[in-house]
DNA sequence: ACCCGGCGTCCCGCTGACCGGTACGGTGAT
DNA sequence: ATCACCGTACCGGTCAGCGGGACGCCGGGT
């Protein structure tokens, strides 16, 4: 269940519509555009946003509305991904000095894996991941290691909901896909070539739960075809991911 | 105007009422005890928490509420902070591979300098801020320069308020730190020693907006008294910043 | 055993905050 | 001029939200 489409018949159900409404990409939205997305009345949005802009989660600019400062402070301070970021940046930061290709750190949420963060240079390898942002689990390698390490019910879940091709190169075969879960619950590592999108390679390894066998979130290192093999980075991505484990397990950080 | 305490007289008021009460360090909070901060009836709370479970803004665990994954994601579309961290990314990459110590990049919101991202490794130098968290722009570096390049009304706004004092060496008097804007805002730079933190020093430069007046943001480099010289670094700092700021102008992402 | 303080949950009748159809003024394209 | 589309403002009906209060549960002090 992606997406509860919120209960509209609340004022608090409304005002997060319009907050969602916002996008990456669609940094500002005009009232009538917002209409438009959320569905709800003119006045209503009208009324809803400027209630939202004085209570600081909304700007207001001379081209329309934007997601504002106050909702970034807010969102830093989400439990767990900000504590997961705290103690994960010291070995993002080594992975990318040590490769300085483009390193990921991502969360579970459904069928999708979440971004918490991204780290790339100058020259890094255009894709399409933001911090903050979504993709499909099955396209990914972050998303293959987690969902390999995932309950085998959530696993079955995902495997058996239609797939959707982003490129050529995409599995949509739940059979093979369920071949490379095993090849990742058994390496404690996944791969993905070009899968999400053209000319771009990954690695993936999981940051485990006190157990073990569930992953809290995983790394990623991505780069180009042309000078970048993910088979190389294997141990590099494992060592980070295992060193980031066992600093998870001595901190609380977990619960349903 | 830090904290318009919000109207209480409206849902929405009350809910960014509560999810404003969890802070940094208390990542989860009891019914009770956000009762005792809010100051809103226990009733109240629990309905409008429970609301904002539903919406998936709060988490609700065994042992109280917390700040939810989609908050966080939420959060991360904020536009300003947003694609300055883009852009501004690869910028701190180099800076930090170069040091080696803790780098920062901020922005100005009112009398606090909020920090957008912090980067440091396994050894980093301790100190207290966090992304998405807030210090007083007058005993950090980052809030100096940032001040140094503000709108002289803002500028005196802050000097004429009463200036807290986090350590022994926080600069409480006006005038000299009147003095030290003004030195920063002819070099470009603003230097922090133990003021925020004790064994604590820092340089920091500003990320200009297209007038070359205004800061948008500032970057800076932070580390113990110990191994770190300030001056040492200044022409680093300067010039990431530089970077960042013609990279900033040929983007649309200012306004009032 | 007993009590007591603090916790989370639930109930329920009153009321004013929210709703959204409707109308108005401005602006740019045709 | 005309039109389409935008943002803004009004306003009466009604129902969602309100919060005092009661309840059951637990743990710790006596």
């Amino acid at each position: 269940m992606p997406h509860e489409p919120a209960d509209l018949d609340t004022v608090l159900g409304k005002a997060v519509t319009i907050l969602r409404a916002f996008t990456v990409d669609d940094q500002v939205l005009s009232l009538a555009e917002l209409v438009r997305r959320t569905g709800l009345p003119k006045a209503t949005v009208h009324r809803v946003a400027g209630d939202l802009v004085t209570n600081r989660l909304l700007d207001r600019t001379n081209l329309g509305y934007r997601l504002s400062g106050g909702l970034f402070e807010l969102g830093m301070r989400a439990s767990v991904e900000r504590s997961l970021l705290e103690l994960a940046m010291p070995f993002l930061q080594d992975l990318y000095e040590r490769t300085h290709e483009t390193v990921h750190l991502g969360v579970r949420e459904g069928h999708d894996v979440v971004y918490v963060a991204k780290i790339g240079g100058h020259r890094q390898a255009k894709s399409p991941s933001r911090p903050g942002g979504r993709m499909p689990v099955h396209c990914t390698a972050i998303g293959k290691v987690l969902l390999a390490f995932s309950d085998p019910e959530v696993q079955q879940e995902v495997l058996s909901s239609p797939l959707e091709r982003r490129t050529p190169h995409t599995i949509v075969a739940p059979g093979l896909l369920e071949r490379q879960l095993a090849a990742a619950l058994e390496h404690g590592v996944a791969f993905e070539r070009e899968e999400s999108a053209a000319g771009l390679q990954c690695v993936a390894a999981p940051v485990l739960a006190e157990g073990g066998d569930r992953a809290l979130a995983a790394i990623s290192i991505t780069g180009p075809v042309g000078r970048f093999r993910p088979e190389a980075h294997v141990t590099l991505v494992r060592a980070a991911a295992q060193g980031l484990t066992s600093l998870a397990s001595r901190r609380r950080s977990l619960s349903s």
